[in-house]
DNA sequence: GCGTAAATGATAGTATTACTATCAGGTAAA
DNA sequence: TTTACCTGATAGTAATACTATCATTTACGC
């Protein structure tokens, strides 16, 4: 049996919902791969239209600009890792179990098929750590706050600082324990791949699994120890 | 008594050593006020040039493009934080009160005057906090960290490393521990600041020093509970 | 199947950005 | 005083980030 379930988005996000026509679902899924591919500074609406044969102007009918598209992408990944949680925490008890689920989701550890709804969720993932922070660190972070761009960030923080609040109800920084566990599992990820002597976990050998595996014993220490302190 | 130290840069930060013309020092000390006031994104060459009054082709005798100026600046930060560490910790012998002093310098708590060789240091800090992640979440990061353009970024936290390390000689993840501790003390900043549903932090009133003060007991807590945990 | 509205394709055009090139004039050092 | 170097000034190019227009195709309601 599939479940297809799908993420309905903020309308700010977009100018016309991309998952009501094929071009639109091909920009989502191949906008994914270009920034993947040639990163958010190099990529352009000129270079997706070319990968989709379609038309810059097309794409601009879908989203104002770049930017807006890849807030749209982070957005859903959000959205995403939200449900996830609440689909593999739902037959939990133990906040603590829910908290250990979390940091493999974060991780992205334990993904079955890496695609849902088509999308790439490992290109996204990989988009996400190296560019989510874009989304925010704007001049323009204010007005895209008073939108609702955010939302979804901000819904999975408070979703995981109530987790954090179930485990230890007189935790003082839940939501700022929360964020800082969402940005540290990625720029650490990020680190280790990329600027491997600001971490502690070199790769043996070129299989990851392993450096994976000490990255995550890191954010296991990083939350309990700070939660099981007095 | 005046002490003019002079922080000596990578080569391959410049085209043209900026600190040796007047140019070049406007160059820089107005960089970091453009960046803090229009964002990385909306900065322009032509309208730094205006600022200083001179024109964008001379500013490209500087600096190749405004990533390089930025990473520029963000590496003249590192070191100048490095050095704050070393010397406000030299007369120290107890690794937890250098940590005590390492979070204070990370937030810019107790900085005597902002200006420090005349450059803004509380704009350049704001800035840092900004734009920081841009020097390296990019698609050349490789080819920008072989020309060891991140070195400061990477000596600095050795330096923790090792203060961590004087403090819990058994510690196995003290460079993740300081790139975290930097990362998050700036991140928790800006989110306080920008998107404070997100931390924990609140301002009471318009008053900053309140919520200041409760991030800089999240960043002791983060911090020691991890070191001091079994 | 027919008529209408909406989506897309195709082309063009503009303002701005991100540079590069050139050369004349001024300044500083040899 | 010659020479080298730095800056100012102007110009120009390629690419980017859009916007506008109109013909064509597709989808949908009847």
């Amino acid at each position: 049996m599939e479940y297809s379930v799908h993420i309905r988005m903020n309308e700010r996000l977009f100018l016309r919902e991309p998952e009501s026509s094929d071009l639109g679902r091909r920009i989502i899924r191949q906008g994914i791969l270009l920034f993947n591919d040639v990163g958010f500074e190099e990529a352009t609406f000129r270079k997706l239209a070319e990968r989709i044969n379609t038309k810059e102007a097309s794409i601009y009918r879908y989203f104002e600009n770049k930017h807006r598209l890849l807030v749209y992408l982070v957005a859903w990944y959000w959205q995403w890792v939200d449900f996830q949680l609440v689909f593999q925490t739902n037959n939990l008890t133990s906040p603590r179990e829910k908290l250990e689920k979390l940091l493999r989701l974060l991780l992205l550890l334990d993904l079955d098929d890496s695609f849902s709804d088509d999308m790439d969720i490992r290109a996204l993932h990989s988009t996400v750590i190296r560019e989510a922070s874009k989304v925010y660190l704007t001049h323009h972070v204010t007005e895209d706050n008073r939108q609702q761009l955010f939302k979804p960030y901000k819904d999975l923080c408070q979703r995981i600082a109530d987790i954090i609040l179930a485990y230890r109800p007189d935790y003082p920084y839940a939501h700022s324990k929360a964020s800082s566990l969402i940005e540290t599992s990625h720029y650490q990820s990020f680190f280790m791949q990329n600027l491997p002597s600001l971490t502690d976990f070199k790769q043996a050998d070129s299989s990851e699994p392993e450096a994976m595996n000490k990255l995550l014993d890191f954010m296991r220490h990083l939350l309990f120890s700070s939660l099981d302190a007095v």
